[in-house]
DNA sequence: GAATAAGCGAGACGGTACGTCTAGTCTTATT
DNA sequence: AATAAGACTAGACGTACCGTCTCGCTTATTC
């Protein structure tokens, strides 16, 4: 990070130091023993340059996260026609994903951020591809009479989301399995009767 | 804190001014504001007593929860006998009371306690009557035939509970009506899954 | 030559700039506050060509001194013939610059400027005219009998400036007559030694 | 620094780490390179345990001085009866432990810190006996009647004093016979007859 | 009249220190 | 033995400057 500098434009090598150290960092102390200081110290880097660029902690995370540093893969929700087979892809996919590193503390951590700052949890839900691919896949859906058409689409997304924060924060450590009842009771291909 | 007191056992009064003063503060300054030194300067207390009585901040936040001191009231699901009427009902309570005191921070601040702390997260769910009063009202549900024999209950509860979150999280102040349709959605007579 | 260079050459609107800057700054705020990207914001001109042309801090200070930018007048000793009047004169004029403008924080800036920086103690020195005009004033004295042959100038001269900084260094302010009454001790017709 | 701490009441320990580790990095550094991080640093202490006790670096120096950790001896001015050797004799002796330590950069750095800061000057000047014993011997003197009695006691120790500073500012290294020719001036036994 | 090269305002960069705040531990005197 | 008070080490906060650097522009000199 002392090598080639660029002058009075912004240093790209900078802004990746410092969301690479960042990336590590947090994966490795999680958010709340993040700090300015140590993200500066790790990445080579004044403690200015990255007040200069990122308005907080959470601003960096945000960045990270939308570059997918903090998750090495996109989550699409594949569609093969059949809408319960499809969402349990993606949920697979997902929870695999989260519990191949320390999936409990990860999401804890990106909560905390979230709730601190509101671009984390933008970035968040775009990043788990909740609005672009799940909502779409839901969208088709309705289409195709799977689902009926006044079922709100994104607040079904947002509930599986909230779920999966919910089991997070709970610290239950339950391989997922209750997710996956929740996904089939919302979307059965054949509804029980029920009443 | 100036009274009295009379020597080697608890002293309730030292209590009582810490969990008065951290839910003045919380609900004044938000989590990430409070700290064991500002509690101790507004309770009128010595840092070390905290430190003795409680593990940490969340620790605190959590007893103020289990108390009952920052949400004035129970959230209890009636039973009138029809399922989506009785959670609409409850809905609409919770949603009152959060929107009351600007219930997004007040969420945004649970979360932040929640991801630091487990006792919090337990708390919270306790607190808002998710497992107690929610999840044995769909119980009931599911013994009336309202709800499939299988309909994973718990889950269900922490889907709306993680939708508010979410909605919180995301800094969506929308009155409420997206969460709305999402019970008609959850509990609609023909059930969200349908064919 | 073998040393032509082509391009513009030192820009004097520039110099100007950051001396004049300087001043304004070192009489609002004193030498301790003084900083260079303060110059630099205040003078509208780059870092950078302030440390093109300047050493130090000090240096810019000197040049300022130098040009008379911090004492509007030259101390010239005047020669009437009778020394202790002429001292007498010089350091009437010396002390009414010094209390015309708030003297003392003047002097402590001086002072430490001089502290940090050679060029600061000469330019001072030189601009108070001690060397100069004081020194030369002496020398005549000693060639008219009014002071011994063997008398020591130099350190005559510096003696006074140096009761006038240190009377500055410990916040007195007597309005100058120990000064006068020390001069007088120093050139009165019997000479500080008597016996 | 870490062993034996005393509670709530100031920690002598603490006290004397602070100066101790002051006096060291003065020697070293000097006056302008002291930092207060450095000097926590150095003594194994908290920044804020020196902000809670000393209200500036230059405070810190004055407690250094006060408690003779910058000057191992006193200054006494010795009294034989003859003016003119006791001074020469307590000149020789500041000379001779201001060259020890090179004295220019010492003597620079406490006029620094004395132009910084009210307390130092006064510590310094207590310190080098100027007040308590010089003018002390000089007002015996005037009573001997080797001074005459109008004699500006105070201004004459500071014209020396004075002429010390002057002559580390100016970065004159002369082994200080100027200075003697200066107090010969002054108090000559026999003032050669000059007009 | 182009090509060249220095000076210029601007400001990003890696650093260091500032003075403040809180963490969590420990000691004192009091009750 | 628990308390209110608060000193202690440690270290992060966000800000201010340091001195170096690069950028694009302007300008004078040389080819």
């Amino acid at each position: 990070m002392n090598q080639h500098r660029n002058g009075p434009v912004r240093s790209a090598a900078a802004r990746e130091a410092v969301l690479a150290a960042t990336t590590r960092l947090f994966h490795e102390q999680g958010y709340d023993k993040l700090t300015i200081e140590g993200i500066a110290r790790e990445a080579g880097v004044g403690k200015q340059t990255i007040y200069r660029w990122w308005s907080s902690r959470g601003a960096v995370i945000a960045d990270c996260l939308a570059e997918g540093r903090l998750f090495p893969v996109e989550f699409e929700v594949p569609d093969s026609g059949q809408l319960l087979p499809d969402i349990e892809h993606w949920l697979s996919t997902v929870l695999a994903v989260l519990d191949a590193r320390n999936g409990g503390e990860l999401v804890r951590s990106l909560v905390a951020a979230a709730a601190e700052d509101p671009a984390v949890g933008t970035s968040l839900s775009e990043r788990l591809g909740v609005e672009r691919s799940l909502a779409a896949r839901l969208e088709r859906a309705v289409h195709d009479g799977q689902l009926p058409a006044n079922a709100p689409i994104d607040q079904i997304g947002e509930s599986i989301l909230g779920a999966i924060i919910v089991r997070a924060l709970s610290r239950q450590s339950d391989s997922g399995e209750p997710l996956r009842r929740l996904v089939r009771f919302l979307f059965a291909p054949s509804g029980p009767a029920r009443r």
